[in-house]
DNA sequence: TCCTGGATTTCGACG
DNA sequence: CGTCGAAGTCCAGGA
């Protein structure tokens, strides 16, 4: 089974012009690079974006099976996909073995806005320096600041004289928030750590109490 | 603009044979939940999967625009596609304003291996117990060993009555596989840490100089 | 169910 | 380009 040489060369011409290509296909898949994989032969979707991305989704799932990142060199030639990667060195390649349906379908970003990240957070944070620190007379030092090769702390205050450093969550405060915490007041000798997120996990409350950060659950 | 009922009834049809429906649409797009986002009309590509996966893709990138992950509750209705998830409750809304193409494409898993993942690499620690822990008379304690609350240590080790911790990375071992580990070690007073991946990162060797930790490069 | 940590994570920002 | 940390992360495994 090949896709004829028309039929490519109209999909390459679809994608130069910002187009998306989808394809149902009977396919077999074999990925080599950080880690490497086989997949047998099997129907599935196939997604080639303009920018380089393929996608090759199973039935199931948000995660697509194989993929290979933006920035990728597809080649379409016979009855195979290869898509290359380098840097690191990876390559992806779909044999297609039967082929339902190939479509071309119209796509772009359009108009996208998104609220409630971690940095609406951080910002929420900064208004409301005493009740996240726990201290009245509290003042802004910084936000993303840099520790010393330590990693960089999200929000840095001064509470009479004293640093405060707050990390903040967007949802789930876990075990390695704390840590992360940790090791950023070990990066500033005398200094106070602070907790902010919706939620917390049992064992990061635990662990927090125990280091003796605050904790404050929006 | 609305998909007419039969045409939904088919595709309905399609989804519970196990078959994945894909949509080529003018579409805007409203998702709260953990987040919120808005995204104004434009042409998009829009996959729709039997376990309750809704993807909506741009032209670009390997994720996917807006999406609700499997079990969520997707309702065909008119000219709206609507998911439901609950735990965390999350509504996404997809409003078709023109529909260029719909098909339904044949899929399933099928066979599927992956190697060099994390378990392989721990694998070879636990073969290699003497060259990861720079000890010669080393003896596994065990893998996957919970620390009474401050997580869980992907390999511990005796080496003449003392413990070692060792924490394995599959790729890159950064800054908060460092913290990861320094957590562990806490846990366990008197023991000593090894950090083994295939990278480091110029902090993370900084940081386990500093900590006393031993680096294991593959 | 929650908790924990990996992932071919991807992605964006900054130095 | 490397480092660092977020993400609507998703996902699997174990308690």
């Amino acid at each position: 089974m090949t896709l004829d040489s028309s039929t490519v060369e109209s999909l390459r011409h679809a994608l130069t012009k910002g187009m998306v290509i989808v394809m149902n296909a009977k396919c077999s898949i074999e990925y080599n690079g950080r880690a490497s994989s086989k997949a047998g032969e099997a129907w599935r979707l196939i997604i080639i974006k303009p920018d380089g991305s393929l996608l090759v989704h199973s039935n199931e799932g948000y995660q697509p099976l194989n993929w290979q990142p933006p920035g990728s060199r597809i080649y379409l030639s016979g009855n195979q996909i290869i898509a290359i990667r380098h840097r690191p060195h990876e390559v992806l390649k779909v044999t297609l073995h039967e082929v339902a349906w190939v479509e071309t379908a119209i796509a772009s970003e359009g108009e996208f806005k998104l609220q409630g990240s971690h940095e609406d957070v951080k910002d929420w944070v900064v208004r409301n320096l005493a009740r996240a620190t726990g201290c009245q007379g509290a003042r802004l030092v910084g936000t993303e600041v840099p520790l010393n090769g330590h990693g960089v702390a999200d929000v840095v205050a001064d509470c009479n004289g004293a640093r405060v450093i707050i990390e903040v969550k967007r949802g789930v405060v876990d075990l390695n928030a704390v840590s992360q915490l940790k090791r950023y007041v070990d990066a500033l000798p005398g200094s106070r750590g602070v907790l902010v997120g919706a939620w917390f996990t049992s064992g990061a409350i635990e662990l927090a109490r125990e280091l003796g950060f605050r904790t404050v659950e929006l």
